[in-house]
DNA sequence: GTTATTTTGACGTACGTATGTCATCAATGA
DNA sequence: TCATTGATGACATACGTACGTCAAAATAAC
């Protein structure tokens, strides 16, 4: 047998298919106990919706919106490039993007602003913390547009969810690596951050240090090099230490800008520290390749997208959603799972 | 604007429906020139079908079979019960399962006889890899029948994918894992396989030892340890060899039965060696929680599910495949990453 | 030129659902 | 008893595509 169709519980709940229909799409107008011979139809038959011909009839138009970083982000251009070839890779749904300096909550709150609620229905956006863009984030929501945080969260915000990794679990497993590769050689521990402004930053540096000091206390952690996610400057930096430091054993680069990170390691000719970064880019693919780095923390764009997009359309819709699609694998790449 | 039409097309290329129709469907009875026209108009608009309504007026049903060994293999069992949870998550699509004993070719080549072509339209099978099993798979094949194998692979069959992930890499991964953690320990390196008449064992164990013998000559590789999948007697055979040998530094289990690893670390007391492992199960993963197991490698049955379904739909349609949908990701698991 | 053949068009029906209009009937209140 | 309201049914149309039938037109073969 093929699927019921609403035909079949018009006929088995003895009603007319307006009254489904009614009930279906929960219009008013059916007394309370036609709704519910009409609901037990439905689960006697084990009726399931066929969505693509309800949307089809429906004719509806999800239109969506990503606002990220611009700059020179790996990352950040990877997931850009990504949501184009995928644009349509989805019925009823148009999606743009659109950039925005990158640390600079005054620019993305105004960029959120800007935001013509009448032409938007969802919006995914990589949040900076700060309160400017957690009042723009409340006024999109109050206009009735959905919105979601991507990579980076925004908690305590009016934003209906996060797509992204949890981040202090990134910093641990980041921790667990370096500590075991490390595991017989004792010195300094170097951590290049990009800027503890973005929340997803600050996240994995605590959960890195909580594992580090808790189970390889043998370690010394140095104080944090910021890099602001970009390589000139994590190159010049790193550079510098290494030059000076010589027990370095392990470096541990938890933001963009890990091209600096392979440049500085070029240069210093001590003996091998253990490094660990995030983001799989084609500079840090190298880097495993060659072995200049040891692994790759990674978060997939691809499923990133998917699952805002999901969420967004589900948001807009008003149907049930799925928590555990928002949840997002922290990855481990070494040189031989590269994909 | 919304997205063109069949109805737009023919209107710009001055031709009929009818004939819109038979260029998109590939009939016959359309001269050349005209059909170039109309591929043209399709061009120019950025026509892309509506699959939705395609498959609603097309009423396609996709009856997909899976083929699964038996046993108490936790991986199997969860890929089984994904297939039922997710039974009805596609579209025009009815998807059944069939389990066959383990290790067993003979089992496995008389199921796949007894498939019924008129009622299959595509087989998902995991191969064990023999000749029987090769000929039954050309017969399906010659009946008209899809076939793809999943996790395990049977190349130079008529098989016409793989979706799984690359056995040999993940060997490598193993290898590039256990290598690391046990750098300024040397000693014994332990092999637990399950049995070398599935592909996807042999395949890790040549991956491991190429990189092992390879970038970590100071260790010694012991004679692999043959477990057939069995918790009983792997945790039997591994007891006895720890207690026989007191150098082992590294454990690599590369079959099912990690729940016998783990039962034989609890009983040894000897200097804790490194221990990865294959499949992320509700066992392997409380063994890492504790700290017994240092790594897990995994494949997300999920994926592969999805990718196995997506690819047989594709084939039984005539449709084009994406060969990227098949490759399977290496995923490493640490305590601080699990899912 | 006629005939045979290929190519094209016109049209209808179907898929499963959404949504609208209008009529019907019962229950309610005055 | 009549008007009002609420619940329900009957029916039609639409979404974008597939697919069948039949006739008309264009082309090829003779």
């Amino acid at each position: 047998m093929s699927r019921p169709t609403v035909h079949d519980i018009a006929r088995i709940a003895g009603v007319s298919l307006s009254t489904v229909d009614r009930v279906l799409n929960s219009r008013e107008g059916v007394r309370r106990s036609t709704q519910i011979r009409v609901t037990q139809a439905m689960q006697q038959l084990g009726y399931e919706r066929n969505v693509a011909a309800a949307n089809l009839a429906r004719r509806r138009q999800y239109r969506l919106l990503f606002v990220l970083p611009s700059g020179g982000n790996s990352f950040m251009r990877g997931l850009e490039r990504e949501i184009a070839a995928r644009a349509d890779a989805w019925e009823f749904t148009t999606i743009s993007v659109m950039t925005v300096p990158p640390f600079d909550d005054a620019a993305l709150a105004g960029a959120l602003q800007d935001i013509d609620p009448a032409q938007t229905d969802g919006v995914a956006v990589v949040a900076t913390d700060s309160a400017a863009v957690r009042a723009a984030l409340a006024a999109l929501r109050d206009r009735g547009v959905a919105v979601v945080t991507l990579v980076s969260d925004l908690p305590s915000s009016r934003r209906q969810h996060f797509v992204g990794i949890d981040n202090v679990q990134a910093g641990r497993t980041a921790a667990s690596l370096l500590g075991r590769f490390c595991r017989g050689r004792t010195g300094s521990i170097v951590m290049v951050a990009g800027s503890m402004l973005v929340r997803d930053h600050a996240e994995r540096r605590l959960g890195f240090e909580q594992v580090l000091c808790q189970e390889y206390p043998e370690q010394t952690i140095l104080p944090p090099l910021e890099g602001f996610d970009d390589q000139e400057i994590v190159a010049a930096r790193l550079s510098e230490l290494l030059a000076r430091t010589t027990d370095v054993v392990g470096i541990y680069s938890l933001g963009a800008g890990t091209r600096g990170v392979a440049r500085a390691m070029a240069q210093t000719r001590s003996n091998a520290p253990s490094v660990v970064v995030h983001e799989l880019t084609p500079h840090s693919r190298q880097a495993l390749l060659d072995g200049t780095f040891d692994a790759v923390i990674h978060q997939d764009p691809v499923r990133e997208i998917s699952a805002a997009v999901g969420l967004l359309q589900s948001l807009t819709g008003g149907e049930a959603i799925d928590p555990d699609a928002a949840r997002i694998g922290i990855e481990v790449y070494l040189r031989d799972n590269l994909p």
